[in-house]
DNA sequence: ATTCTGACGTGGG
DNA sequence: CCCCACGCCAGAA
């Protein structure tokens, strides 16, 4: 076991464990993983979790807290209205006090 | 089989 | 700040 052909799965362990109204990036995922090097595949991952509505996708955006992924959503606007929602501003597709709503899988699951 | 393209990130200039 | 090259690897053409 722990071959990775569980990548997938493993990247929606995390996604679902990111509290609302906060917000992580692909390549912190990946590195939690311990494929540093591979942050494309989570997006991957989360590309192909649609049929899985369990995985928050839409708190996962690339590193400087822009929404990269808004285009693969359903409606043209859905990943951002998702966010706001849950209270985070957006401007311009990057999300405002970024620093403060960003979870850090690594920090946050340290203990394990 | 080969090439290109990404929901990315890093490093160099 | 910007732009570019590279590493990564799954799919599409």
């Amino acid at each position: 076991m722990g071959d990775n052909s569980n990548f997938f799965e493993r990247s929606y362990e995390i996604a679902r464990q990111i509290p609302f109204g906060r917000v992580t990036s692909y390549g912190a995922i990946a590195k939690h993983l311990g494929a540093t090097k591979s942050a494309r595949m989570v997006g991957w991952a989360m590309n192909a979790s649609k049929n899985d509505d369990t995985v928050p996708a839409h708190r996962v955006v690339n590193k400087k807290g822009l929404l990269t992924g808004k285009s693969h959503f359903q409606g043209t606007n859905l990943m951002q209205q998702l966010l706001e929602s849950e209270g985070i501003e957006i401007i311009e597709n990057q999300i405002q006090n970024f620093e403060q709503k960003f979870w850090d899988p690594t920090i946050e699951l340290k203990s394990k």
